[in-house]
DNA sequence: CAAATTTAATACCATATGGTATACATCAAA
DNA sequence: TTTGATGTATACCATATGGTATTAAATTTG
């Protein structure tokens, strides 16, 4: 298939790689030498294949979002479950991916947040905006909580969403410094005490409208 | 009085400085060539007086604390407020720290905490020595809350103590990525709504139980 | 004045950095 | 088998890094 000769390393795995270098090492701490040993593949390949290192770093992070962050937000929003269940398995999602043991210690995105001032603006930009994605995805599971009457009308959603936010990057620095499970998820625990959520009252077996989504579900 | 040549500049401002610049920058993203141009004193001096980077970092961090996060923490532990307003100051407290605008974004702790990685060891431990005292510091006020009546008998101190030292931390991220002040505040807001004071009953003289601060207020 | 002493300034070292030019290897198609 | 395309590998560049040797200045004491 491939006209000239064939690769000796994946693409992908070397963007795999270099993600979770960066992930655990930062943009400055993680050097192009540092890539091109652990990865295997030559300097002179990862430039052609994915450009300087502001880029390199920036597919990372998008690889980082596609496969951790992504996933857990489009969960937030679609799942079917009660608010207190989903926003639980949201917390928990953040503290099991910052402890992964075979893995890097704490959040991608919340490392960026930090070192920010090392690195080009481009790529603190790119930060601050996955950073917001967090953020609105919460916002969005309250404001249809509100609607579906799990929330009191009157609840101040933007507030409520940025507090779980910062939830969020607690556990990620906890978890970076080195906390005990035990420890996060007491942490989780005590945070969702905030959450006020009210009963629901059970759809009576006519056509529960909110329910549609349920049903087809894909 | 001194004998040789007089010094040209204060090494007390000299690790002000560098204080300010590990702060801002961290531990890798400050150069000692940064370190010489920003504080005027020549790299020889800069060994002489401090040691190596490892060791001036370490002063550097030694005296954000004394500065810093020291006073707050005695404050919290020492003043005679009553527990949520004691409380809730030092959130402020972190918030005005973290958002000055003539200093540093974030917390000089916060970030050690973070950057990690890219540091020698010792003073990785370092930061996680700094970063136990917060929390101890918040679980000693508790403790006392709970022999005063503030806090219920059976208040769990220690979850409590470890979430807000979490709060402080989430502040120091967001106020490093750039959150507004009004939202910091929301968020403190919040985050204060989950500490379940119980009123105290005051050795009534006569006098308005809630209202002497608020007739003496300045 | 002339030691003696303390600091400052310059130049320097070995190494590591991000990035590239050049030469070599391996395949499909002609 | 030649040709063109695609990859790899080595060596290299200018610069920056943490750290130091050396020399020049400025002050007190004798």
């Amino acid at each position: 298939m491939a006209r000239g000769r064939p690769r000796k390393t994946d693409p992908d795995a070397v963007l795999d790689t270099a993600m979770k270098a960066f992930w655990e090492r930062g943009f400055e701490g993680t050097s192009m030498n540092d890539l091109s040993t652990m990865t295997g593949m030559a300097k002179p390949g990862l430039y052609a294949n994915f450009g300087d290192k502001e880029a390199i770093y920036a597919k990372a992070m998008e690889r980082y979002c596609s496969a951790y962050a992504g996933p857990m937000l489009e969960d937030l929003i679609r799942s079917d479950d009660s608010l207190d269940v989903a926003v639980r398995r949201f917390l928990d999602g953040v503290v099991s991916t910052a402890t992964e043991t075979m893995g890097p210690k704490g959040c991608f995105v919340a490392n960026n947040l930090v070192e920010c001032a090392g690195m080009p603006s481009s790529l603190e930009a790119l930060g601050r905006y996955v950073d917001e994605q967090r953020q609105k995805a919460l916002a969005m599971r309250f404001q249809s909580a509100v609607k579906k009457g799990e929330l009191s009308a009157d609840t101040d959603v933007k507030s409520l969403a940025e507090f779980y936010s910062g939830q969020a990057l607690a556990l990620a620095v906890m978890a970076r410094a080195g906390a005990q499970w035990a420890v996060l998820y007491r942490f989780v625990d005590t945070a969702m005490t905030l959450l006020p959520v009210t009963e629901l009252e059970e759809p009576d077996d006519g056509e529960p409208e909110d329910h549609i989504e349920w049903q087809a579900g894909s």
